[in-house]
DNA sequence: TATTGCAATAAAAACGTTTACATATTTAAA
DNA sequence: TTTAAATATGTAAACGTTTTTATTGCAATA
């Protein structure tokens, strides 16, 4: 028979009561508010101690509208990328550090799912968002975007929105990875793309064709093959290109979920990596290393951007007026064994 | 200049007065309740949508205590641990098909963190937590649970307090793993655990050992060697293993985060898998096929696991008397070419 | 002494809901 | 026709805060 213990409900009300005094005085004391007699403070900061009170943050946010709920909410696409729960990790620890909690939705691609978790964010009166839109042109976030609540997308940005965005140079990391594979003497090298409507896709295409045209190489449509992002499209892309009459000699691979794909097929094909085909990827992994042969990879500082985002978001909020910023940062070409 | 465009604030009371009736009839339109005109609920339906009135999801759980708030909470140890990960998708799933948002909680096996965010789940007036305890005995969560709040655990169980769990048979896991490696005629046989106390470590190496005596092995105590789930261990450990005068022929690697470190490990001293050292891991991967050659490993239903959790959880919200449930999942032994 | 100003506190409103209770209207039963 | 029950709606309280406004007591000034 279970003991009905009951709500730990103590509030305001409770703390009042037993230090005879009126829940403003009690609030000011818990907000530090100035023209609070010491000793009173004093007072009531022990029966605060001693009723273990906490203040209710639902109360605290229904009050506040749009301020110090402490709440940030946080909108990624897809939760299996290692790439987004590294910027994860990033926005978590600043957010920790400054009291946030987070709201994590994960749309997995689905736009109807995401416009149901943009709607439930702003419904929990989130102090502000962190995104990582659909598309440029992603209707749904710019809404938000204009209803003023502070937003910093990640990874891709917003076209008719003024917007902070941190994301990352797409187009030089993909140049630098394909130059690196040119140099090296590789002659047909393919590029297997993400949703090619995604700003980073296309970013990336650029990048590779620069750089095979850099080093006067032809740029084959056969070799340039479009997917969804996603581990399957990896597979099948790359068996596709594997079974071509002419077949690459290297694969640049858009991001790490395809990468782990397309390693799946070469195994499988029992093809020897680099000597068979070679295989650069977009996105590092801390794992790449522990892949045999260890993964040559274009690496973003996913963590850092997650960080960046967070930072920017809390001194957007703090300071709704200051002009929009665009964060670029840098890769990282990791050189190992691929390739 | 940034228009100004402040909050899409519209509520009951916008609606009513647009409807020219009091908000508890919009109440009970929203809510379905019976005893309305079926013409004012026709009315007041087509301003809702004009209005695209969306209730306030931050009132509501401040009105509604303990229910309906349509929120819950989930407290991870490690987000960077795939399993989780998958874990945390089978409970998004169903929480979005029950529209509950998810407050994810990552405390990244820091007690501290563990403590806040129990606290600010509480504050946040959740109608149910899954979480994933420290250890058997943890006193904050068990706290937690003698609140009366509805908990599910997954992973790892409480031993002194009545909740519902979901876990894996680690003993039998770990068991078919080891057998699957004696019977293929290794001698020498590995174990790099996780963080020992917790119970699923404990359990694989119950599993371990009972495998070795089944076949007439002996346990060697040098052979064994305990980490902290977590990648570097499994870089260290690994390490240390090989480096033995008379070094284990086989490994069994008590989570994929170690099973990763030692992969780097082996891949970086050049031995070749399986013939200069087997390994088989504790957690399956999607992408355990990608690697090279394609892991052995014991795959716990992840995602099957998140989803029962949150099955129950939900389960248990509405109907709070139900007495409290053990479920333990089967593991499945997927064989490749790791050993 | 009367007036002002300040410090400390209390009172009350507001945030957006749900719901118990009250009221008014209609329908059914006697 | 009267009464009772059912239906439809309104009123107001409550959830736990923060904050504006009001009140009190007291010291300082004129």
């Amino acid at each position: 028979m279970a003991i009905e213990n009951v709500y730990n409900k103590n509030s305001l009300k409770k703390v009042a009561e037993k230090a005879g005094v009126s829940i403003a005085t009690v609030s000011r004391v818990i907000n530090n508010s100035p023209n609070v007699n010491p000793e009173t403070r004093i007072r009531i900061e022990k029966i605060v101690k001693d009723l273990k009170y906490t203040p209710n943050r639902v109360a605290k946010r229904l009050r506040n509208r749009n301020a110090s709920g402490n709440l940030l909410g946080v909108l990624i696409p897809d939760i299996q990328n290692p790439f987004y729960i590294e910027v994860l990790r990033g926005i978590e620890d600043v957010a920790y550090k400054k009291k946030y909690a987070l709201i994590v939705c994960n749309f997995s691609q689905d736009e109807t799912k995401e416009k149901l978790y943009l709607d439930i964010l702003q419904s929990e009166s989130v102090d502000g968002l962190i995104a990582a839109p659909t598309h440029e042109h992603d209707q749904k976030v710019i809404n938000v975007v204009k209803t003023g609540l502070p937003i910093v997308c990640v990874d891709r940005g917003l076209v008719d929105a003024d917007v902070d965005v941190v994301l990352v140079d797409n187009r030089k990391g993909a140049f630098t990875a394909v130059d690196y594979l040119a140099k090296k003497g590789y002659k047909r090298i393919a590029y297997i793309s993400g949703i090619p409507n995604l700003p980073s896709s296309r970013e990336r295409e650029l990048g590779y064709r620069d750089a095979l045209d850099a080093n006067s190489l032809p740029a084959y449509d056969e070799l340039i093959r479009y997917g969804d992002s996603r581990h399957d499209s990896g597979v099948k892309l790359c068996d596709e290109l594997l079974n071509l009459s002419k077949p690459p000699d290297a694969i640049f691979t858009g991001n790490n979920l395809i990468t782990l794909g397309a390693l799946e097929t070469i195994h499988k094909k029992g093809l020897k990596i680099p000597d068979d085909v070679a295989i650069i990827g977009f996105d590092d992994m801390y794992w790449s290393i522990s892949l045999n042969p260890p993964l040559t990879a274009v690496r973003q500082p996913a963590y850092e951007i997650g960080k960046c985002a967070a930072e920017q978001l809390i001194s957007r909020i703090t300071n709704p007026d200051r002009p929009t910023s665009n964060m670029i940062l840098k890769t990282e070409l990791m050189i190992r064994n691929s390739c």
